[in-house]
RNA sequence: GCCGAGGUGGCGAAAUUGGUAGACGCGCAUGACUAAGGAUCAUGUGGAGAAAUCCUUGCAGGUUCGAUUCCUGUCCUCGGCACCA
């Protein structure tokens, strides 16, 4: 009797299968293709994580099972080796960054191919290999020469212990501080000089495709929160005494007459001008107090509110109010115009604000179910109502006629239909060591006479964002390569390490050859990773020679044949960033007819995430999960199916030990189950009819189970038919219908279990093999089945009374549509006829082939 | 505060979407095999009850012949966003 050995097998058919090229794909010539795609793993020195196996194995799973429907699948696999997370750890280790990247990556490598995933290691992708980073410049210098990446000066968060800019999500909440989530340190907020990329001119565009998009809901409304649209109208406010004009937005300009102040952010551009003298101290020192905030503090502070009067008064053009100019740190510069018109009467924020500062409260709209309280506020004003207090507006509908109001305005010259989002354009600048270099450089002498590339090409674009001076490299002369240096620690100057190297920065301005300097600051890692998907099949290797991939980042023919993406899988924690990234980047490069689809990733699915022991795991609580110890043990396999039977793959799960120990007794089961009908030691005994219905629902179950991403039920139908299966043993053959049917059922389990445990199933497989040429069960056509197959001769019908079942009886097959043969039989067993007795039956219900139930 | 997901045995979970609640597994209990433990196999396993039977999908209602599934209210738990005018 054979055992299940899985360090033999495993590593056999993992060596099989290479030697087969079972796994890469020929993707010219390929006739159905279907790119399956998971997140790439950022490669960390722990190496791969539980997490990781879960993630790739789910969506490897799904892959395969594609291939068995007939599909070319091509899933490939890289790293997202760039960016300070990397750096850090590099720092920390004091190992270079490349060096600490090759190791990790080697290391990962290896053990990704221990996972059995059909991996295309024909193509994948290192985003700091220069090979690949080239093409991330290309990228950089089209969205530059389209209008789309512009530098400008803008707030950061600082930390001053790791002496680098970190994101807002890098960030954390302690207490009453902002900290940085690495080290713990209180951040700082700085002003610098940044890249910027225009995703806001896609707001729109970015939004209305959500709707397109089949993703799970969570993901699609998160970004449709993030892109925050909201409608409604600018205002003109002039200023008294001054010649400017102030605009403001507002959703509510039906609330224009109860408009009593006006609030600026404490950066807008006019404060400073229209400051009087005697409020000159006040406002400059609250001007300095903001400054020593971050942002993230005055959006988490949700206390009370604060401002100082300007001296300075606006004038409602609605009805000539003279109306006092506030500052205020709740109105926020990136929002709208960085102004508020204050109506304390049907505004929470204003109200606090006016309550604090005695400011007038002037109530102009009467709900239908609430009116203003100035002792009781409520949270109705947003519900419908009509406008009083407001002229000629008086007893207009609220929110029916905004568009008429938004109208008048107009006709009026005050104010116009506005449309505003809360998404903010993208910063890709890192002063840091560990990413591409920004392919530009910036010539002072040109900058002198106000040229810019813009202007070297009669570009029609105008050049909004004062960009004199810079120049995209030549596309010929990248990859601009970071330079392999030394000193590559942050020194806290605010200057990426290259700034200390004249050596990289020192060039000639490619328009006047005079003296110029690249940029030495590098970009964001989500610019390598919104389009990693893209390179992967146009990378060199299989069918893909050295110099197609080298001319392109991208090959036409390719890109045509196998985008957008059929399926991707990954975290959902990469709602807005990464997902948000490529989805703008996809659409920008379709714009510039580089691509003729506009979403990458039509298809999305969100697994879930492993814990363990309730909490998620991380090195400080000491549990974290190393799948190679896993592996060791059970193989690959077996940690497979522990990990899809765990439930759902959207759900993820806690990470048990016995839970394993579970699906590796239930491989070996299996596995004698197979030698012992393989081997004639046992027959079925049960009859074919019934025999073959549940093979087939077995198959039905297991089909839906795996395009429905419920892994867990593929293995629990599995696992039953196993049960019927060993139910109905015998030692000796009845008939040779019998007989082939164990083969048949074994055959069918082999295919069923083959995308979840791939070496198993192919060991297994071979046994049906002749030997002479190698026929792997990973090519084979799925299992199919058939409806009318899985009723038997006799068919349950469950008997209810009132609702409650009360017994059961059989009907053959042919008579279950027979509602009066059913529901005659059904009053004929002992046990209903005791409930129905004396009893008059009110009604009758009968679904056929399920139930009766009678009412009495 | 707002948005989203979810509450089913001791635990992970099923129920193909209004039709037998708890499939499948873990754990546990008893027994067999063992010198013994492990492994394996067999049986049992939502709760109450001696039993017939009754109760049971967070809680309270409603619709229905019938509700884990639909509706209303309510209470928890976990994610995400957060002064967005």
């Amino acid at each position: 009797m054979k055992t299940y050995k899985h360090q033999q097998i495993e590593s056999k058919w993992q060596k099989i299968w290479e030697e087969e090229k079972l796994n890469g794909v020929k993707l010219k010539t390929a006739t159905k293709p279907y790119y399956n795609l998971m997140m790439y793993p950022y490669p960390s020195a722990e190496g791969l994580h539980v997490g990781n196996v879960y993630a790739f194995t789910g969506s490897d799973i799904h892959g395969r099972f594609m291939r068995m429907q007939g599909y070319d699948v091509f899933e490939p696999i890289g790293f997202d080796s760039g960016g300070i997370h990397s750096e850090n750890f590099a720092i920390k280790m004091g190992v270079h960054p490349k060096q600490m990247t090759n190791r990790n990556i080697e290391h990962f490598t290896q053990q990704l191919k221990m996972i059995g995933n059909i991996f295309d290691w024909n193509h994948t992708v290192d985003v700091m290999n220069p090979d690949y980073y080239r093409w991330t410049q290309w990228l950089f210098i089209q969205l530059f020469k389209a209008g789309l990446a512009y530098k400008k000066k803008s707030a950061v968060t600082w930390c001053p212990s790791c002496k680098t800019t970190v994101s807002d999500e890098q960030t954390e909440k302690k207490g009453e501080k902002i900290v940085c989530e690495r080290c713990k340190t209180e951040i700082e907020r700085k002003y610098m000089s940044q890249w910027f990329f225009k995703i806001t001119d896609y707001a729109q565009r970015l939004l209305d495709n959500t709707y397109k998009l089949n993703w799970p809901d969570k993901v699609l409304i998160t970004q449709r929160n993030w892109i925050g649209k909201s409608e409604g109208a600018e205002v003109y406010f002039k200023l008294e005494n001054y010649q400017d004009i102030i605009k403001v937005f507002t959703t509510r300009p039906d609330t224009l007459h109860g408009c009593t102040f006006f609030c600026l952010a404490p950066e807008h551009p006019l404060v400073i001008n229209i400051t009087q003298e005697k409020y000159k101290d006040s406002v400059s020192h609250y001007i300095s107090e903001t400054n020593k905030k971050t942002e993230l503090e005055r959006k988490f502070e949700n206390k009370e509110k604060t401002g100082v009067f300007t001296g300075s008064y606006v004038i409602n053009p609605i009805n000539n109010e003279k109306i006092p100019v506030w500052i205020a740190d709740y109105v926020l510069m990136d929002y709208g115009e960085g102004a508020v018109m204050g109506v304390p009467a049907h505004d929470k924020r204003d109200f606090e604000f006016a309550k604090k500062f005695n400011l007038a409260i002037k109530p102009v709209i009467r709900g239908n179910n609430w009116e203003f309280n100035p002792d009781n506020w409520n949270d109705n004003y947003k519900d419908e109502g009509k406008i009083i207090n407001s002229t000629d507006w008086n007893d207009l509908q609220y929110p029916y006629n905004l568009k008429d109001i938004i109208k008048s305005l107009e006709t009026k010259k005050i104010g116009k239909s506005k449309t505003t989002y809360k998404l903010r354009d993208w910063c890709i600048s890192r002063q840091r060591y560990w990413g591409p270099p920004i392919p530009m450089i910036y010539c002072p002498s040109c900058a002198k006479e106000g040229k810019s590339w813009f202007t070297s090409q009669k570009s029609k674009l105008k050049n909004s964002t004062n960009m004199v001076g810079w120049y995209p490299v030549p596309e010929d002369q990248l990859p601009v390569e970071l330079s392999e240096i030394n000193d590559y620690l942050p020194d806290g100057s605010g200057k990426s390490p290259l700034a200390r190297h004249p050596e990289f920065f020192e060039t000639t301005c490619p328009v006047c050859g005079g003296k110029a300097q690249r940029e030495t600051d590098v970009s964001d890692t989500f610019l390598d990773s919104s389009w990693y998907f893209l390179r992967y099949p146009s990378t060199a290797g299989g069918d893909i020679s050295r110099k197609e991939a080298s001319k392109n980042a991208f090959i036409p023919e390719i890109t045509k044949k196998w985008l957008p993406v059929s399926q991707y899988c990954g975290g959902a924690e990469h709602s807005v960033l990464h997902l948000m990234y490529s989805r703008f980047i996809t659409m920008a490069l379709h714009d510039l007819k580089y691509l003729d689809f506009e979403e990458p990733f039509p298809n999305f699915y969100a697994h879930g995430l492993i814990i363990k022991d309730g909490a998620k795991m991380s090195k400080s609580r000491g549990n974290v999960v190393n799948p190679d110890e896993y592996i060791a043990k059970f193989g690959a396999d077996v940690l497979r199916l522990y990990l899809s039977f765990m439930g759902p793959y959207k759900d993820g799960g806690d990470f048990r030990d016995s839970g394993i120990q579970g699906m590796e007794k239930f491989i070996h089961r299996f596995f004698k189950l197979f030698y012992q009908i393989r081997e004639g030691e046992v027959y079925l005994k049960a009859d074919i009819s019934k025999l073959e219905g549940i093979r087939h629902e077995t198959i039905k179950k297991v089909t839906y189970g795996y395009k429905n991403f419920k892994y867990n039920i593929i293995i629990a139908s599995i696992m039953k038919y196993l049960n019927f299966l060993e139910d109905n043993f015998t030692d000796k053959p009845l008939t040779e219908e019998n007989s082939k049917h164990g083969l048949l059922a074994l055959k069918t389990i082999v295919l069923l279990i083959a995308p979840i445990a791939p070496h198993l199933a192919e060991e297994l497989w071979q046994e049906f093999q002749d030997g002479k040429q190698f026929n792997s069960v990973h090519q084979q056509k799925w299992p199919d089945y058939d409806e009318k197959m899985i009723t038997n001769e006799e068919v349950i019908i469950v008997i209810q009374v009132n609702g409650k079942k009360r017994g059961e009886i059989k009907v053959v097959k042919d008579k279950t549509l027979d509602q009066n043969y059913v529901l005659a039989k059904a009053k004929e067993d002992e046990k209903i006829k005791s409930y129905l007795k004396n009893q008059v039956i009110k009604k009758e219900i009968f679904v056929k082939g399920k139930l009766v139930n009678f009412v009495i």
